[in-house]
DNA sequence: TTAGGGTTAG
């Protein structure tokens, strides 16, 4: 059974168990479930104790800890901080320079980083001053829009005006190039800080520098590096050990996260809903629900209570295994107790109905986002495009396209990508690269995978040489091409029959630096089969092996197909035999060739319980 | 008042 199957299957059987299971009540009155609850139950029953109660404890604590200033409301778009800023400008005496950084940090926090350059502008030209704060927050916005160059600059206003910066402002830049991937000029600027003695990295320096890490894939040098604060001044805080913990369920080592959640506890360094939520999340995307629930469990008993954004890791799991039923209903009930859901929950649950093909449903989820004002974004624009695609409803999908930059919105890679990739699917290559050009055109770079989608539809619609042509220009823009890349090639060369370029292609993996994976062993070896070089193919099943990489039931399906197809029918019936030793079955197609093969040739029928359909 | 951690799509 494969693991989704597998977790569904828990999943029912601890529907049952819970619906027989009572609850129970654990510290400070939070209801509490037998382990064996499931996360659905935990979840109704969690919700509906905060509807039992007369105070509403979520909402409160969040509008306090949201609200900016006393003397300024709080600023949820952006056309209220515009008309706030010019009432402001209009006041006589201007106000300090506090508030009108108060107005860029709000805008910032929207996201909005060029609108808060061009209030910047506006202070300068209506006589404000900027303060060390104000500068901070400008190089934060340069950094958000990639433009490193002007961050820099404003190291020199800060000299202008008789500023010194501080560690807040060397940490702010670190972060920009560290998110552009600048890891060089990143760590220049922190051996600099150390080398200058007037301004020491600090635990906030030491935590953005554990994310770089983190999100360069490097969970060990961020272990690393926590350790080496614990030897320094500058302990590891709850932060930096959340963002390892983030990384590593990420990465789904989940044990490793748990256990450094535990250590994290002993130093007396108390968790908060953000790294319970990243638990959830590890332990969701592996379908361990048990452990869903013991970590929702363990949080609140600790008086730590999911957020937003921890429902909507479990409303997008429930959407995940399908279960859009019981994601509708925790989204009601999460409005019911004022836990407002964001873009980011309607989103998921839009694509949970796109998955399950509701699209009408979907639809009816975007609508309700729109008519909630600013709440649809590119992000969610692309997964009801995705969802129309997915549906083959290519002109649906391109007329949310256009209706995009009306409403102020940036097609990105990902809405490009999107579209191409259903034009692929449904032959219209032709279309695909216009898209592809026209992308470019608006100024979104096809990255990896957008290339990956383009190379493959090229492949698939017997176009190899513009597939090949493509593919140069990848290596010509010195792309980290990875064996997706490659499989999608090695592929598109046996489809056309030129069995010796894949096999050189194949071969020549490890001088490129890349491992074959099952799927390359796969591609190749039905390459080789179509080819009639069963032999050869068999000898790839024992190097697939002998180098850890497991054949699947794919394999042995597309071998025995190939074995049938070359009449080699006695070998056929050795591999069905090892195949369903090995708890894999043959596909609707192998099954037909060898249900065509016993009819035609008489072959033993003791070999029929061999063949057992899925 | 400014800097580092958690959610959605190809």
């Amino acid at each position: 059974m494969n693991p989704v199957g597998a977790m569904l299957k828990i999943i029912r059987s601890t529907t049952a168990a819970a619906a027989s299971s009572s609850s129970c009540w654990s510290w400070r009155g939070m209801p509490c479930l037998h382990s064996n609850s499931t996360l659905v139950v935990f979840l109704n029953n969690y919700l509906a104790f905060f509807h039992s109660q007369p105070s509403k404890p979520i909402k409160s604590r969040s509008t306090q800890l949201k609200q900016p200033v006393r003397d300024l409301p709080n600023i949820t778009n952006l056309g209220d901080a515009f008309n706030m800023f010019d009432r402001m400008l209009q006041m006589r005496p201007l106000p300090s320079v506090a508030p009108f950084n108060q107005i860029l940090i709000q805008v910032a926090k929207l996201k909005h980083y060029s609108a808060v350059i061009s209030l910047y502008n506006q202070m300068g030209m209506s006589g404000i001053e900027p303060d060390g704060y104000t500068l901070n927050i400008l190089i934060n916005c340069y950094c958000h829009l990639n433009q490193m160059g002007f961050s820099l600059s404003v190291l020199g206003n800060f000299f202008k005006l008789g500023l010194k910066p501080k560690v807040s402002t060397f940490n702010t830049l670190i972060n920009g190039f560290l998110l552009k991937n600048r890891v060089a000029e990143a760590a220049g600027i922190f051996n600099k800080m150390i080398a200058g003695g007037n301004c020491q990295p600090n635990v906030v320096t030491y935590g953005t520098l554990v994310k770089g890490f983190c999100m360069k894939g490097n969970n060990s040098a961020a272990i690393q590096l926590l350790r080496k604060m614990e030897e320094g001044a500058c302990k590891p805080d709850l932060v930096a050990y959340s963002t390892i913990i983030d990384s590593l369920c990420k990465d789904t080592l989940v044990d490793d996260a748990l256990n450094l959640f535990s250590e994290m506890m002993c130093k007396g360094i108390a968790p908060n809903v953000i790294t319970y939520t990243s638990l959830i999340h590890g332990v969701c995307k592996l379908g361990e629900w048990k452990e869903a629930t013991r970590l929702l469990n363990d949080m609140v008993s600790r008086n730590i209570f999911p957020d937003v954004r921890t429902f909507t890791v479990l409303l997008d799991t429930l959407c995940k295994e399908g279960m859009v039923g019981e994601a509708q209903t925790v989204v009601e009930m999460m409005i019911e107790r004022d836990i407002e859901p964001d873009t980011v929950t309607y989103s998921s649950l839009m694509d949970g109905y796109c998955l399950q093909g509701r699209i009408d449903e979907a639809k009816k989820v975007f609508e309700l986002m729109l008519s909630k004002g600013s709440m649809v974004d590119a992000f969610s624009y692309n997964i009801l495009i995705n969802g129309f695609c997915k549906h083959k409803m290519m002109d649906e999908a391109m007329m949310l396209l256009g209706e995009m930059s009306g409403k102020g919105l940036v097609p990105d890679t990902v809405t490009y990508s999107t579209l191409v990739d259903s034009c692929c699917k449904m032959g219209k290559i032709g279309d695909a690269q216009k898209l592809f050009s026209k992308m470019q055109a608006c100024g979104q770079l096809p990255d990896v995978q957008t290339y990956a989608i383009l190379l493959d539809g090229l492949c698939k619609n017997r176009q190899l040489s513009t597939a090949m042509q493509l593919f140069r220009e990848m290596e010509g823009k010195r792309f980290d091409l990875n064996i997706v890349i490659y499989n999608i090639l090695i592929d598109g060369l046996c489809l056309a029959g030129k069995i010796e370029s894949a096999r050189d292609l194949f071969c020549g993996l490890s001088s490129r630096g890349l491992q074959p994976n099952a799927r390359t062993y796969n591609i190749m070896i039905k390459g080789l089969c179509i080819g009639g070089l069963t032999s050869e193919a068999v000898k790839l099943l024992t190097e697939m092996e002998e180098k850890g990489c497991s054949p699947d039931g794919y394999t042995y399906n597309i071998i025995i197909r190939g074995f049938i197809n070359n009449n080699e029918t006695v070998r056929a019936m050795g591999l069905i035999q090892q195949m369903v030793e090995r708890g894999f079955s043959a596909d609707a197609s192998t099954t037909e060739l060898i249900v065509n093969l016993l009819c035609k040739d008489k072959v033993d029928p003791a070999l029929l319980p061999l063949i057992k359909r899925e």
